[in-house]
RNA sequence: GGGAGCAUAGCUCAGUUGGUUUAGAGCAUCUGCCUUACAAGCAGAGGGUCAUAGGUUCGACUCCUAUUGCUCCCACCA
């Protein structure tokens, strides 16, 4: 035999991807076959594969892989994502190494670098995929820039506008200072945060000077006092009556500002005292507008104080804080200084301080299109599976707000609203459809007066058309889709799976562009799989570095290892767990199965030999076995229990098939096995190795194709996954007893010291109806089985019940060890006798219980009663 | 502050309308085996008052209430 022991992934992996490839088995056209689609979550373009990536994509191929063996037209897309704000952030970086300003570049000039960036490492990550294995349709992978996607996206934002669900207006927008642009509502990431409450002295007025009375202002952000425009007041707080009316000082820079009153300021909070800083926090901001108060912005698009502040110009808002603490203590304005903790909002591309900011931005009418989508999810239209997550959904699209989807970038789909010199602006795809929309308005403007806004589209905007734009990349129009032949046959996808991160971000927002576009919801079930976290249960991430490089996994155990360690590891929506040692189960699962290939490999067959008894049982009782498994698995991928279903064919393989079925058919040695049996055993072997395919590709194939000569292109992928058919329950209950009588012995020649290898006489008590007694033969040793009505008390032996059947083996005994193992075994079973006797007393449990629930209690009552009545003859004859 | 979820063996989790469960699995642990496919293996064993306290019920891991601990989501008290 040829074959070395141990499994080696590296020596096949490589080999039948590209076989895969080669053949184009991956890749879906349409037909007649019913259709079975998955759009990948696009990872971002410049984004290196992580765990997530590794769990999500796993389970994306088991599913697909399983479609096609279905006989199903499977097609997975893949693709990336041009996410703007952190690849242009990437870029930005690279150009600084370089010691360029990304200020010093034309928009061209900068987008050059970073289409360079993505051809460079835009491939790096479904690479990576790849090698885990995943079967995408690569000749269909997109980009959410390609051409037809960008136009896309375009024409989507025109079809919005024309529609009055888009408009232009100033607001107050969560600043990014670092990305240097808006984001929306939902990228911002509140952090507990350990801060400061500050207590100033502001000193009311007196005539217009500064008076010698003071109130206390708490604050959390004392470099924005140079923005206040007021100082607010509950009106129902009478320890502040005395101020109304008056005005009062801003400390260091002395500007008056007035007193006003408002119900949003919490008496017993702080001071009871709010200063108003319109410019920079939201709620002000809203009292400003209530209160006509004028709006003083101190703060730039960097995050540093402006001309406009006085004092501490050009300093960054953190450094300003501390450094106008100082000021103000000098001053005397500063009470005093608390520890305080509170919610601070996070960038969720560059984890910067958020910074409230008013400019003008584009935003998308939300209300219409939430309602919509939730109520594709109450009607079970879309299914979120664990369903759990249907509460946080309908909660947030309850209390949606308008999307910003400007940003002040250059990577991404520039905003197509032209603008004229009057500062008229017109909404058109083209610059040419703009032109001629422009002349309306005013027939002099000229073509090159049109000036296209500066900002991008939200990442978001293009990727929630993704599973109908991935469709439609030949065709420029889109709208316009009913003749796209790919979209008619692909579209509704049916699963996607994704991380419940951005179910908002992203599901939601899909279920809303399909059916805006497409009238329909864009897939039928959406399973979220769990955060993957390391032992501790910190989120693997970067900074961290917990977490591992899959690659280097990959290498290390192969792909079909860090599959199966996965996949065991995964429920719906439960965090995850990772621990390499799951991994390594994988591993050893893998060597398994080459081994067991290994056995049957090395197997002569004699054509003439009839199949030994226990042979024929084997079969019987794994064809049974394999049915049942098979129908499991169907029923835990139907409810999407991926783990269940992995759990299923591990223990059938190892548990079932090599465990007892090989022991069971294995020849003697040196002898040859008989041609039924060996046939019996490649057709198990077969459905195994299918039905381990999805969940393990690479070691499927290759032992598959090495079972027998392939045509050319063949492929275990597109073989036809086996159906169960149908089995006798009973053939499975009777090899269980039959299997019980071996552990048994097994257990009593260890605790006897007893080879495996010296033949045994077992006795058991009339009657013994029992079809797999060769089992109990061969897989015991035991040379025969002898019905007897009652055991000879003269020999000396050890007894032991299966279920309700006495064994009896005949060998030396330490008698006192024996008698106290029986009289423990007597007193378990008197108590366990005791309890049930107690329950079938019970007159209410006898007349309110179901019947078959009594009938169960009397025969447990029977068995148990039988069962002590032999342990005592049993211990009568011991002694 | 609001909402959701979780708590079962050392670890990770099943337990699917409350009764075939005297609570299961995988891993880990321990014991014995280099048995001619596999020591990445084989054969066995031990290990849980199902977070706590009540309640409903003939019967509760399962349903209800409260408590404790953890996690996540949402949220403009300076």
């Amino acid at each position: 035999m040829d074959i070395p022991a141990k499994y080696n992934p590296s020596l096949c992996e490589d080999k039948w991807y590209s076989y895969w490839l080669e053949n184009k088995i991956f890749h879906s056209e349409p037909d007649e076959r019913e259709p079975y689609s998955i759009v990948i979550p696009p990872p971002n373009v410049t984004g290196v594969l992580h765990m997530g990536h590794m769990m999500n994509n796993t389970i994306q191929d088991v599913l697909v892989r399983r479609a096609r063996m279905l006989g199903k037209n499977a097609c997975w897309v893949p693709g990336t994502d041009h996410a703007s704000i952190a690849t242009e952030a990437k870029v930005v970086a690279r150009l600084k190494e370089k010691g360029i300003e990304k200020t010093s570049l034309t928009r061209e000039q900068f987008l050059e670098e970073a289409w360079k960036w993505k051809e460079e490492h835009g491939g790096i990550i479904l690479e990576q995929l790849k090698k885990l294995g995943a079967s995408c349709d690569w000749d269909r992978t997109k980009f959410t820039m390609d051409p037809a996607l960008s136009r896309a996206v375009i024409n989507t934002f025109v079809y919005f506008y024309k529609k009055g669900l888009i408009y232009r207006g100033i607001r107050m927008v969560n600043w990014d200072p670092v990305g240097m642009t808006a984001v929306s509502d939902e990228e911002v990431i509140h952090k507990e945060t350990k801060s400061k409450l500050y207590y100033l002295r502001y000193f009311i007025s007196d005539g217009g000077k500064v008076g010698k009375d003071y109130i206390i202002i708490a604050t959390t952000r004392p470099e924005t006092i140079m923005a206040d425009a007021a100082v607010c007041i509950n009106p129902n707080d009478e320890r502040y009556h005395y101020l109304r009316g008056k005005k009062i000082f801003i400390p260091l820079i002395n500007k008056e500002i007035p007193i006003i009153e408002d119900d949003y300021v919490t008496m017993d909070f702080g001071t009871g005292c709010l200063k108003v800083t319109p410019a920079h926090d939201i709620n002000d901001y809203e009292i400003g507008l209530r209160h006509h108060l004028p709006v003083l912005d101190i703060i730039d698009e960097h995050g540093r104080l402006n001309e406009k502040a006085q004092i501490l110009v050009g300093e960054d808002r953190f450094v300003a804080r501390e450094k106008i603490v100082k000021m103000l203590e000098e001053a005397g304005n500063l009470e005093k200084i608390e520890d305080y903790l509170s919610p601070v909002g996070h960038s969720e591309r560059t984890d910067a301080v958020i910074e409230p900011r008013l400019s003008l931005q584009w935003f998308l009418k939300m209300e219409v299109l939430a309602q919509k989508a939730l109520k594709s999810v109450e009607d079970g239209k879309v299914n979120l599976i664990p369903d759990r997550f249907t509460n946080t959904y309908r909660h947030w699209m309850e209390t949606v707000r308008d999307w910003c989807i400007s940003r002040q970038l250059w990577w991404g789909q520039q905003i197509p609203a032209y603008y004229l010199p009057n500062g008229e602006f017109v909404v058109e795809a083209t610059l040419d459809e703009a032109f001629e929309a422009a002349k309306k308005i005013d027939p002099n403007v000229k073509k090159e007066d049109l000036k296209q806004d500066e900002d991008v589209l939200d990442t978001w905007f293009s990727s929630w058309l993704w599973p109908i734009s991935v469709f439609d990349a030949d065709k420029p129009g889109f709208p316009e889709r009913k003749a796209n032949r790919d979209l008619a046959y692909y579209f509704p996808t049916k699963d996607l799976i994704t991380a419940p991160d951005i179910l908002f971000f992203w599901v939601a927002r899909m279920i809303m562009a399909a059916d805006e576009f497409m009238g329909q919801e864009p897939f039928t079930n959406v399973y979220l799989t769990g955060i993957v976290r390391d032992k501790l249960g910190r989120k693997m991430s970067k900074t961290l570095g917990n977490s591992p490089d899959p690659l280097v996994l990959i290498a290390k155990y192969g792909a079909d290892a860090v599959r199966i360690g996965m996949l065991l590891c995964s429920s719906a929506g439960n965090d995850v767990f990772y621990d390499e040692s799951q991994v390594e189960q994988g591993r050893n699962f893998c060597n398994k199965i080459w081994n067991a290939f290994r056995l049957t490999r090395g197997w002569e067959v004699d054509e003439n030999a009839k199949p030994s008894e226990s042979a024929a049982c084997a079969v019987k009782w794994f064809s049974a076995k394999l049915s049942k498994a098979i129908n499991q698995m169907e029923d835990h991928f139907s409810k999407f229990r991926i783990s269940d279903a992995t759990m299923t064919i591990y223990k059938l393989f190892w548990d079932e098939f090599c465990a007892w079925y090989l022991e069971a058919v294995k020849p003697a040695f040196g002898e040859k096995i008989d041609k039924v049996t060996y046939t019996k055993t490649i057709e198990f072997f077969d459905s195994l190795l299918k039905l381990l395919h999805p969940f393990m590709p690479f070691i499927t194939e290759e032992l598959w194709q090495n079972m027998e000569e392939r045509e050319k292109g063949a492929t275990i992928m597109l073989q036809k996954l086996p159906k169960a058919t149908e089995y006798s329950e009973e053939d499975i209950t009777m090899f269980e007893e039959a299997a019980g009588c071996v552990a048994n012995i097994r257990n009593m020649r260890q605790s006897k010291g007893i080879s495996p290898k010296e033949k045994l006489d077992l006795f058991v008590k009339k009657p013994f109806v029992n079809s797999m007694k060769p089992i109990i033969e061969k897989l015991a040793n035991v040379s025969k089985i002898e019905e007897v009505d009652a055991f000879d008390t003269s020999l000396q032996g050890v007894n032991f019940m299966v279920s309700t059947t006495e064994f009896f083996i005949p060998v030396k005994v330490d008698t006192a060890a024996e008698i106290a193992k029986v009289t423990a075994e007597i007193e378990r079973y008197t108590k366990f006798l005791a309890s049930v006797k107690a329950k079938l007393s019970n007159e209410k449990f006898v007349s309110h219980a179901p019947a078959q629930v009594v009938e169960l209690e009397k025969k447990k009552e029977s068995d148990a009663t039988e069962k002590i009545k032999s342990l005592n003859e049993l211990l009568q004859r011991l002694k």
